[in-house]
DNA sequence: GTTCGTTTTAAACATTCGTTTATTCTGCGC
DNA sequence: GCGCAGAATAAACGAATGTTTAAAACGAAC
């Protein structure tokens, strides 16, 4: 078995299961024993199991990363010194993450890891992450800025993130999501789906109108 | 040591524990220890860490349910057979959220467990909340069907969802978010103004525009 | 003061975990 | 064919986990 054969192979079967059930919940054994790999090869290959679950990330992020750099260079010279307007920022994001999973079907596990990344607690994958990809993040937020002149710099970083709840929280939660919707209104829904349904929700969010004043809020 | 201190002291412990770790990641030997109670009495009082998680749960879900049920009470008496206008049912849920944790100072707690209520596996959390508690939420959606007629019921539907991970979502990875406010905006933001902050962004993505159709997206 | 049900306690139990070690296997250059 | 570095394997290690047991401590009722 060659190399590249069984790190693959681990890394194939673990991003499923991290996905599925979270990093605490997953253990090497049930990894290597579904992967058909010895138990020792995870850590003679990657070294340790937080290396394991970095490694998970980097498979995705890092094309990610480079495409959606690429992305934005060809929207930058698009749209030469004048700000690129929202919705086109968006879609360009939207497009770039449905893109880089395609080949192996896997979005779903994508979103799921985003997910997983911010709500468990591995401050080590919280680190790793930041200091790799935090450049993209950076460059978009500065973007979006020019985008949305009108918002405070508070509020803008504020409904950023709520808009990347809405959409983590939604398509890393699908699976569940989908059966209730499944069932109860007998339509089904392709993450492309609601990616479709998510844009007009995400846009009017970022452009609403600015909160009231904070002191009469407690009454 | 009377029987009731012994299991709040563990509740209180361990509610504050598995909202900054997780489930997996606390195990009772931290919370009884930093609780001052001996490991057995976990398993004592509660029966297993199953049914602890589910009791950490109970203790905030049950008096919000109540509440929750007694304000619609209200607000449907108040509007008579009307429907009742959706910023105002957002804002009765913003109120008894806020409310239900009052007393410890404990809503960040609060919101971070419902978080993982979602996100971590624990199949048996979903499978109790949801029994025990789909009947208000259940409520809650057909008062908001009758205040939103304009949407499709699937469209609703995924929009209430939506905003759920809105709200969850921030408010359950507020100290990670909060730590980089503060740094880059030099502005120190508590709970109730995230919540200020997330009422229009909800109400306008509730009520924003009907997605394109669908055939058109791909290309 | 004794009795009896409840609660607390210390100790042990059986698993499971991530990691390490020592050995064997494999395939390529010579 | 031989030697050897890289890779795969089986086995064991120590630590940590949830749970159980059996004894002790406690507190109210009589």
């Amino acid at each position: 078995m060659a190399q590249t054969d069984t790190v693959t192979r681990i890394l194939d079967t673990a991003e499923v299961l991290f996905a599925e059930r979270g990093f605490a919940e997953t253990s090497l054994r049930t990894i290597t024993s579904k992967a058909k790999v010895n138990l020792a090869a995870v850590n003679y290959h990657f070294g340790s199991k937080k290396a394991l679950i970095q490694a998970v990330f980097a498979r995705y992020l890092d094309p990610f990363s480079e495409r959606f750099h690429q992305a934005l260079d060809a929207l930058e010279a698009e749209y030469a010194n004048a700000p690129i307007p929202l919705d086109v920022l968006l879609e360009t994001l939207a497009r770039t993450v449905l893109e880089v999973p395609a080949e192996r079907n896997s979005l779903k596990v994508f979103m799921r890891l985003l997910g997983l990344a911010y709500t468990q607690a591995q401050g080590h994958l919280r680190r790793y992450i930041q200091t790799h990809y935090g450049d993209v993040f950076s460059r978009f937020s500065g973007l979006v800025r020019r985008a949305t002149p009108e918002l405070p710099e508070a509020e803008r970083f504020w409904r950023l993130h709520f808009m990347l709840g809405t959409v983590i929280f939604t398509l890393s939660g699908l699976d569940a999501l989908r059966d209730i919707a499944d069932k109860d209104y007998h339509e089904h829904v392709s993450v492309r789906d609601l990616i479709r349904r998510l844009r007009p929700v995400v846009v009017a969010g970022m452009q609403a109108p600015l909160p009231d004043d904070a002191l009469k809020v407690a009454g």
